[in-house]
RNA sequence: GCGCCUGUAGCUCAGUGGUAGAGCAUCCGACUUUUAAUCGGAUGGCCGUUGGUUCAAUUCCAACCAGGCGCACCA
């Protein structure tokens, strides 16, 4: 509350400072200042001490509500009441009688307990409507005087949009067939203090939605069932993970060498160690630790930190799901992730055959499957109008002539020294084909030098046991053979600080420990894969969190 | 980092070289079955910030700030 002495600051500070009075209740009075630019200004250089009451339109709103709970407490009732006995949810109310004739719920008379965030307040003076939701689903209430305690309707007339409050009484319809509850008791459960969104427009700004979860949920019952069908994606991926015998861990997300992904990383700080640590861009290598110690399946559904460009398609901290297990190797992992997201989909949405923007897609197994350099070669093949042999894919200067020829928009090959034919032919995978690759895809066979974990194939240096999935032009898994040859993976970290010199923050940085842990168990075989549930798998059904 | 766009009432948006308008929201009044209820009245604006041109700028110009989109990076 402004004091005196404030309120004289202001006026000799300015000429254009107005003063409207606005009693509230009690004895205290609110000084509402309209001020001059100057005076504003003079605000934010916080001349004055605190105290001054500086009002906008909104904060016109905040106090009108204020004094609304202020009356309701005036009136007797607890204005942050403890508790509140449902009998029915509204969703319960309207999955259980929603379809019941006029007629059926007059013979019935059922009566129902139940409470909601008022979203539409219609009222005719002595008859009155709300509209109450529970977050996901809605059914109007009838308030009439003469149906209603007397207190009850005066708690009514001091109800604003987006207040919680409780009712009782028995359904019915109305003369225009709308199913509703015919209040005898309404209970004020919470005030809303700051306005909702409009109910016209309602919330439609991306931005607050997502900044603001909270209003998008209170308003957008789709808001809830992204958060709903997302959380039944993660349980059934850890059921089916389980029940294979996989056992669920939690490795460190705090690392001295951010290993195990091409991304770069946040850094952080350990005041008791005085030492710089990186949040982790995978779980792999501590995975991967745990398989060579002898736990021979195992996998991690946790949070991954990439220091990169955020989008729609890209949040810095992300989940993903990342499992090890030993003797198999990629072939094995395809026919696995396959019967993976066919069982996910068929459990947490009821199919698996879905919507995705314009396309119709069956998740269900088999997937298509393509080796990488092939599908990047038929479809620069069909673009260039001849024939691009794969092997032409494995020479620099001819690959780096294959892209210039296909003329990618914003797209320049990496100069010779940075990054050789398997890079470039990454690069046209991502250019050429990932949008395309609708229907689930296995592309596999990757190159080496995009690989510095993976196995080479038997007879072809060049080349790793690797694959990646695709749906819906999107990447939703990575996986591969993993390379245990510890003398291998000391050439290929080497190839790695090599990159890092030349510039590439991405490349990998050595990891001893992680060789060492190599050659302990240079006789076994293990192997990766990775999928992202929180990002792809919740937008195959709907869109991200 | 580069390019493009936007900034006017709480929200969604009109508009003009002579300091502003609508709908919704808010407040007061009427109304005992409404569906964005309706009707009458009222409140609410440094027209993003700073500077320039001008007798006069919310409007024209410039810079800046904030936000968005695209590209690049990336999953």
């Amino acid at each position: 509350m402004a004091s005196a002495k404030n309120s004289k600051l202001a006026k000799s500070a300015t000429t254009e400072v107005t003063e409207r009075k606005l009693a509230t209740e009690g004895t205290e009075l609110v000084i509402i200042f309209r001020v001059s630019p100057f005076f504003r200004g003079v605000l934010r250089g916080s001349v004055f001490p605190r105290g001054i009451v500086f009002m906008s339109s909104q904060d016109e709103q905040l106090q009108q509500r204020q004094s609304n709970l202020a009356e309701l407490g005036n009136l007797g009732i607890e204005i942050y009441p403890r508790r509140f006995d449902r009998r029915h949810t509204i969703s319960q109310l309207v999955d259980a009688y929603g379809l019941r004739s006029h007629d059926e719920l007059e013979a019935e008379k059922i009566e129902t307990v139940t409470s909601g965030r008022i979203l539409t307040i219609r009222s005719f003076g002595k008859a009155n409507f709300l509209v109450l939701s529970d977050g996901r689903a809605k059914v109007q209430v009838y308030l009439r005087q003469d149906s209603l305690p007397p207190l009850d309707f005066q708690i009514f007339k001091l109800l604003d949009f987006g207040d919680w409050v409780g009712v009782e009484g028995h359904l019915f319809r109305t003369k225009t067939n709308e199913f509703t509850i015919w209040a005898s008791r309404l209970h004020f459960l919470a005030k809303c203090l700051l306005p909702l969104p409009e109910k016209w427009h309602g919330l439609t700004d991306v931005e607050i939605r997502y900044r603001q979860r909270y209003l998008d949920l209170s308003v957008n019952p789709d808001s809830r069932r992204v958060f709903e069908t997302r959380s039944r994606i993660v349980s059934a991926i850890r059921e089916f993970m389980t029940a294979r015998g996989y056992l669920e861990v939690e490795t460190p997300m705090m690392q001295p060498i951010a290993g195990g992904a091409i991304a770069r990383p946040f850094v952080t700080h350990h005041n008791a160690l005085d030492m710089d640590l990186y949040l982790r861009v995978a779980p792999e290598l501590y995975l991967k630790r745990l398989t060579i110690g002898g736990l021979e399946k195992v996998f991690e559904i946790n949070r991954n930190f990439r220091n990169e460009g955020i989008s729609t398609q890209h949040n810095p901290e992300f989940t993903m799901m990342e499992f090890y297990e030993a003797y198999a190797d990629y072939h094995s992992l395809m026919a696995m992730t396959e019967e993976m997201i066919g069982a996910v989909a068929r459990q947490a949405i009821g199919t698996d055959e879905v919507t995705f923007g314009d396309h119709q897609i069956s998740l269900k197994a088999p997937y298509r499957r393509r080796s990488l350099r092939h599908a990047v070669a038929e479809e620069a093949s069909e673009r260039l109008g001849r024939q691009v042999d794969e092997k032409d894919l494995r020479d620099y200067w001819t690959v780096v002539k294959l892209a210039r020829d296909l003329a990618l928009p914003n797209y320049i090959p990496p100069a010779p020294g940075t990054g050789g034919a398997g890079r470039i032919t990454m690069d046209l995978l991502e250019r050429l084909c990932e949008g395309q690759l609708i229907e689930p895809t296995f592309v596999y066979d990757f190159p080496t030098e995009v690989s510095p974990l993976s196995k080479q194939k038997p007879d072809d240096p060049e080349t790793v046991e690797r694959f990646e999935l695709y749906i819906g032009g999107f990447e939703v898994a990575n996986a591969f053979s993993e390379l245990n040859d510890p003398a291998e993976q000391r050439r290929r970290f080497e190839e790695q600080l090599k990159e890092r010199a030349r510039g590439d923050l991405e490349a990998h940085q050595m990891d001893e420990d992680y060789i060492r842990w190599t050659r302990i168990t240079s006789e076994r075989s293990s192997t990766a894969c990775r999928r992202r549930p929180a990002r792809d798998s919740a937008s195959i059904v709907s869109s991200c969190c």
